[in-house]
DNA sequence: ACCTCAGCTGTAAGCGCTTACTCGTCGAAG
DNA sequence: CTTCGACGAGTAAGCGCTTACAGCTGAGGT
């Protein structure tokens, strides 16, 4: 250990250089593990700069190698509508978002990326600007579903590759999301004619959400074709959050309207909103009216009942967009599987049966809300 | 819209100068707000930048500016032991670190400033090389609980500005952390002078987190001051999971052991545990075992019981944490109150009376997890 | 003993941006 | 009408690193 009168700035390449007794490419060389440099003088540069504590800096490194080693990562903020305090603390709760960015992050760190990370909230004024600052300060954008307009996206895209997820594609933004037709026709199916129920009801996502679209369609075609009735439109316009699920029973129920005997989310919490204002005018879920979700969010098979849902890959989603955004880094642009255009990535999901729909519970799922 | 043969690589600010028929110079000038260009200039800058959908690179900017507007965030990631199976989505449930971060972020980007952020496996072989990485990567860091050692902390303390959350301190390293002696004394009053109970135990948290220490000394010290027995050590020692909550008790219980009136736990997640384990063998709470927490997490007053807890700003510790690691990386390096040795914040905790430790419910707190 | 070639190491040219310093220019004071 | 000052704009020097290319050294071939 020794002490160098702890200059106020840290030590740099030439510094490391200097005090080993070589030239600032060793020291490169030797740091960035080519194999040219011989032992002995690898051996002093090391200890040269163990002493010294040196820490390459990043930006000159980045600005050399055209490489900052950084992804971003923009996800919406959720601002859950305040429902007098009952889901007031829904932005709390750990979501989808953050599972997707785990599984970035994961895949991340095997390429020695790190995640630069940025929540914004939808009706910030200064978006554009500040994913764009973000952009400057990384080799790749990963966009969650809902933060940017397609057109917001495309012009994201001609500043640095961007992956989006389960949002809007096209041009040179490549796509990962997780399939949504199959399995919600399979659960129309399944509430349908397993379960026998036939009148049937989607509260939809955001409007502008591309999966939220599929997934309605999906269900409502899959319904009809069967010769149930699936109710949409206005009345069931939900916005993916469970305030969003409270609302509109509570609306629908307040209107004296008669309620259909099975209702599908959009997503999880939006039928954990749908469980509440049901239980809040004592219906029974499954007995009065069956509830599924999508998504399979952790706390979904905690309820009580059990929600049945379609489970996404989340992680999955976030690794596989890391793999994309990757090879479109290093290989310049589009990234596709084959073809020229950006890639578009379906993962598969699955159908969740548990309590809500009406099937019986699973005993091997211990849970200690249901406990407590 | 003009769409020039889309080069292979980005505009930087010669494209734009060139366009614009000035000096990088100005174009610099006008991109960041000095008012000496004048109104004439400024537009055709401008109106060049955006033509050519400029932005600039976040590497080049630092290196020449010395500064990222980066801040790197290491916290740890929680893989709880698997008990079972019901707990084993507790890493993936919203905690206090992601409570933090949030704080941490809406500071910064006040300032500016993006999140690298970092979550490590504590008992990763290559972490401290990693958080180097990190450094490099950034103009501070701000350390989460239980990620480095003090002596990891100084050597990062070298490199950059660093500020511990609730960790341990000392020589250049900036603590922010909330009270926790007086709460907990007030807590050991409340069981044994406003409950009567005269026998309590404390489970304690991480045996090096220096927070742990304290609440637990401060609880046991107050109970016996005011002559109720109070049982600590290794029977007591818990990891602020749930999952280590539950081994204790059950353990307890396996060994015959009679249980404590009230039992104080380190966190929430550890009083989750006992509260679940206590409920596996049929024992009330609060009426034949009092149970609390400390950080009041969100989950803690939809728990049946509401817990008992010690409230700590979370949002507000991350939000102080950038504040204090952004007056060091300004100013250069200890940045402190006053005298010149680093900062340590310590804010200000409140002791939550709920049902857990015997006082009546709360009318007023609503909650889905009581209904469903 | 001389030449060749291979393998290290050093030299230097940027990477894209900020900014001190210099140079013009134009308006106002003398 | 000359001189000075203020201010806008250009020039160029880095910031700390990577890397192509040049230079040097010694081993092996003839």
């Amino acid at each position: 250990m020794d002490s160098h009168p702890k200059a106020d700035t840290p030590p740099t390449i030439y510094d490391v250089a200097r005090r080993a007794g070589v030239s600032i490419a060793s020291v490169s060389r030797v740091l960035n593990g080519r194999d040219n440099p011989r032992p002995a003088t690898r051996d002093r540069v090391l200890k040269a700069s163990a002493e010294l504590g040196f820490v390459p800096d990043g930006a000159a490194r980045a600005l050399s190698s055209r490489l900052k080693h950084v992804v971003g990562v923009v996800f919406r903020r959720v601002y859950g509508t305040d429902d007098g305090g009952t889901f007031a603390d829904e932005a709390e709760s750990l979501l989808f978002g953050d599972q997707i960015n785990r599984g970035i992050e994961i895949v991340a760190q095997r390429y020695g990326y790190d995640l630069l990370v940025c929540s914004v909230n939808i009706d910030e004024r200064t978006l554009p600007n500040r994913i764009m600052t973000i952009a400057g300060k990384c080799d790749g954008l990963i966009l969650h579903d809902q933060v940017l307009s397609p057109a917001g996206l495309a012009a994201v895209a001609r500043v640095a590759p961007v992956v989006s997820l389960a949002g809007a594609g096209g041009g040179d933004v490549a796509v990962v999301r997780s399939e949504s037709a199959d399995s919600m026709r399979e659960l129309a199916r399944h509430l349908v004619q397993d379960h026998g129920y036939r009148r049937l009801a989607y509260i939809a996502g955001h409007a502008d959400s591309p999966d939220n679209v599929v997934r309605g369609r999906s269900f409502a075609d899959e319904a009809r074709a069967l010769g149930a009735e699936c109710l949409t439109g206005p009345a069931w316009q939900g916005d993916y959050s469970a305030a969003g699920g409270v609302e509109i029973v509570r609306g629908l129920i307040s209107l004296g309207a008669t309620l259909p005997r099975a209702i599908a989310c959009a997503n999880d919490q939006t039928a954990l909103g749908v469980l509440y204002a049901l239980a809040e005018h004592g219906l029974d879920v499954p007995g009065d009216i069956a509830v599924t979700g999508f998504d399979d969010l952790p706390f979904a098979r905690h309820l009580r009942p059990q929600l049945t849902t379609v489970r996404q890959p989340i992680q999955e989603i976030g690794a596989q967009a890391f793999e994309v955004l990757h090879s479109m880094i290093t290989t310049g642009q589009p990234a596709s599987t084959t073809t020229e255009a950006a890639a578009d990535i379906v993962l598969p999901t699955r159908l969740i049966r548990r309590e809500s729909c009406g099937c019986p519970p699973d005993p091997a799922t211990p849970s200690w809300r249901r406990l407590v």
